[in-house]
DNA sequence: ATTTATATCTTTTTT
DNA sequence: AGATATAAAT
């Protein structure tokens, strides 16, 4: 095994493999490839059996690329070996011994959309406000709950908690946990969180415990500051027997807190192995000077951290370019601009940019300045193909006939397409299960006794046709299954009959789900291609992992989250504005910035050559134009690594948005009724009364010209403009109907 | 039961 | 602005 590409200190992260160890390491310190070589060595100089091997990870993302690097050092051995995210590997075991805690091996895994919508038809049955329980408000307590190991029995049992909700006006929050709990039970389903606290359950069984510590010989974990207390007591647990446990991470990339990522794991990992050796990983290889010094010096301003320095031997680089834009959609052409001319004169590829942001919304001003300039890219993230609402709906059948009992499921189709099955009947429905204490598809089989024959019949006629499909479940293969349950349901027909564009593409959606359920049914790197094995696949999916790889040559567009991980020469941080980063409901929370300001530490540490921070002065919000301050993480940047770009090209970048923007809102209300102008009128131009501007407009009675000034004080707004037949006219916009034209060339 | 009109809220970030 | 939830009308 051949290491000598790797410094002495990742060497000795790489062959220390007894014992605990842990090893901090910096952004761009060769982090993964000391996993994978760490890995490797296990397997090939060590001869240890890949089934001994536990690897977790916090994305599909990193495990398959994990999986990727080690399988071209060690060959096929790397299918072995159990390598994951938390979420897929714990599954894989709920799934062997689900019987012991009670649910079906063919449990649903509930996304938040599911647990949602089941949180609010409890509380709408309590009879409970949802304006004072929103369901994501309770949904968050209940995970950050269950991520603290507290069952629905201690949550509501606990006179602290008790106390706590009550003075938050909340004091039912506890009965719901209760039934949300025992709703998801009775319905074979486990929500995310659940995979990792029943996994803990499943692991007080001291037999299933020592089945899997004497399994687990060696465990590693990536992203360790990630981990949430949950899922740390587990690995914990299972590394009692062999205490062969490495955790890699960087407590100055923990950006996960708001999801029970501890921070205090890794600071206490110390405290629970006494022989912990601590290895730190603070060479940056990735970036130049500039970017690391201006990293740290962001990270400065946080308190507590790992006592760390990471340093570069790279070349000293550019400074970090700061843009000001004025408008939203200034930023982006801005951005798409700087990107046009960096490609031209660095030689440098699409694939060599990435543009990140704080919030997906983000991504639409830019996607549109790119498109615009004609470049290609890709946005990550953001709304995923198994989101969309006829996949769903399609994977809800399916989900159906795996486990008839899934409630979400069930409600979601049972009038899908329209059967004449209302949300009454369904109410009731679920009532009479709970009732009775039988399960929900019980009643649904035998509707017509509960509700009387006529939707009755309706309903058993439902019921039959699930039943009929899924009894053939066993012979048929998964896409067999799929396409007929499409077929038959009426989806596929409604569908079809949609000949609008949008339900063109419904129809090529549910069809490409097929397509998706085939190819996982042939693919032979799959062990168990069973429909089952299909859904579990899917509800673990998630937007980041597009199997996207370096084939085609985009600029990359995705959060600061997805970023994570990633690398990239140039990269453009976009909105760095007071109120986006760091994001309004973190200043409005007492709660301190250091995880925004680790937020942005990790995506200036993604650069390797350039970083460039935006901002614009102005944007959109919930469709109105809000004026927007520079984020204060730019002044905390030491200025040594910082550079304004100048001034006179900002200048007219300037005026001529707030030109842009104010002409042609003033055309578009000129023809419409007053009350629609008050878009117009939360117009604020600043401290501005005059704007120099050089575009063009088109007059009906003057003809073609050029606006040269724009008085915007107070409520006039008239305009100098410049008509090539009739000269120089001062025209009130508001009665004019002008018509703007493209930008005039320099 | 289903369609249509009106009101309200949303924006963190992800498995 | 756009999605979603509720109320009203068919």
């Amino acid at each position: 095994m051949n290491l000598s590409h790797l410094n002495s200190i990742q060497q000795r992260a790489v062959t220390s493999t007894e014992g605990p160890y842990m090893v901090i390491a910096g952004a761009g310190s060769g982090k993964t490839s000391v996993l994978t070589h760490r890995i490797a060595y296990l397997l090939e100089a060590a001869h240890i059996n890949p089934s001994n091997i536990l690897a977790l990870t916090f994305t599909n993302k990193a495990a398959t690329e994990m999986r990727q690097r080690i399988e071209n050092m060690v060959g096929p051995a790397a299918k072995n070996l159990w390598l994951g995210t938390f979420h897929s590997i714990f599954a894989r075991i709920l799934r062997k011994e689900a019987d012991r805690l009670g649910y079906p091996r063919n449990f649903t895994i509930y996304d938040t959309d599911d647990s949602r919508a089941l949180l609010r038809s409890i509380i709408k049955e309590m009879n409970l406000d949802d304006q004072v329980y929103k369901p994501y408000v309770v949904l968050a307590r209940i995970s950050g709950a269950k991520n603290r190991l507290i069952t629905a029995q201690a949550y509501a049992n606990s006179a602290l908690y008790q106390a706590d909700d009550e003075s938050a006006r909340k004091p039912h929050l506890g009965t719901i946990f209760l039934k949300y709990v025992d709703r998801c039970f009775k319905a074979g389903a486990m929500d995310f969180d659940d995979l990792i606290f029943n996994t803990h359950q499943l692991l007080r069984y001291a037999e299933v415990l020592y089945k899997y510590q004497e399994c687990f010989r060696y465990i590693m974990i990536d992203e360790f500051q990630d981990t949430n207390m949950a899922q740390y007591a587990i690995v914990k647990d299972l590394a009692m027997l062999h205490k062969n446990i490495c955790v890699v991470g960087d407590d100055a990339q923990s950006i996960y807190a708001f999801r029970g990522a501890d921070i205090h794991n890794i600071l206490n990992f110390e405290k629970d192995y006494a022989t912990l050796s601590v290895i730190k990983l603070e060479q940056n290889y990735r970036s130049t000077q500039n970017i690391v010094y201006a990293a740290n010096s962001i990270i400065s301003h946080n308190k507590a951290q790992f006592k760390k320095v990471v340093w570069t031997d790279n070349d000293v680089g550019e400074p970090i370019d700061l843009i000001r834009a004025t408008t939203d959609a200034e930023e982006g052409r801005l951005v798409a601009a700087s990107i046009y001319e960096s490609r031209a004169n660095h030689k440098l590829r699409n694939n060599d940019f990435a543009i990140l942001y704080r919030t997906n919304s983000q991504s639409r001003a830019i996607e549109e300045a790119l498109r615009k300039m004609n470049m290609s890219y890709r946005v990550v993230g953001g709304m995923s193909f198994y989101q969309r609402k006829e996949v769903k709906d399609l994977l809800a059948y399916l989900r159906l006939l795996i486990n008839p009992n899934d409630e979400a499921a069930l409600k979601r189709i049972i009038n899908l397409p329209k059967r004449g099955i209302g949300a009454n009947s369904v109410d009731k429905m679920v009532t009479a299960a709970t009732d009775h204490a039988i399960p929900l598809w019980k009643v649904v089989c035998h509707a017509s006794s509960f509700l009387g024959s006529r939707v009755g019949n309706t309903i058993e006629e439902f019921a039959a046709m699930i039943q009929q499909i899924a009894a053939e479940l066993s012979q048929r293969d998964a896409y067999d299954i799929a396409s007929c349950i499409a077929k038959r349901s009426g989806l596929l027909k409604e569908l079809h009959e949609d000949k609008t564009v949008e339900g063109l593409g419904r129809y090529e959606n549910v069809q490409e789900l097929l397509n998706g359920v085939k190819e996982f049914t042939t693919n032979p790197e799959n062990e168990d291609t069973s429909l089952a094995a299909f859904l579990q696949e899917v509800a673990l999916a998630t937007n980041a992992d597009t199997v996207d790889q370096e084939v085609t040559d985009k600029i990359t567009l995705m959060t600061i989250h997805a970023a994570k991980g990633l690398e990239f020469a140039y990269v453009y941080v976009v909105g760095m504005e007071e109120g986006l980063f760091p994001s309004q409901l973190m200043l409005e929370s007492r709660a301190d910035l250091e995880e925004e300001r680790r937020l942005f530490y990790v995506a200036v540490t993604r650069a390797r050559q350039r970083i460039f921070l935006t901002y614009a002065m102005t944007r959109y919000r919930f469709g109105r134009l809000k004026h927007c301050e520079p984020s204060r993480f730019i002044t905390e940047i030491d200025p040594a690594y910082l550079q304004m770009k100048t001034q006179r090209a900002l200048q007219v970048a300037h005026s001529e948005g707030y030109a842009r923007r104010l002409v042609s809102s003033i055309a578009r209300n000129a023809q419409k009724p007053p009350q629609q102008t008050h878009a117009m009128n939360n117009f604020q131009p600043s401290d501005m009364t005059h704007i120099e501007v050089g575009m063009q407009v088109a007059h009906p009675r003057f003809g073609r010209g050029t606006v040269c000034q724009l008085d915007v004080s107070g409520d006039v707004r008239k305009a100098k403009i410049d008509f090539v037949d009739f000269g120089e006219k001062t025209l009130l916009l508001s009665f004019a109907k002008i018509k703007i034209l493209d930008r005039i060339p320099e």
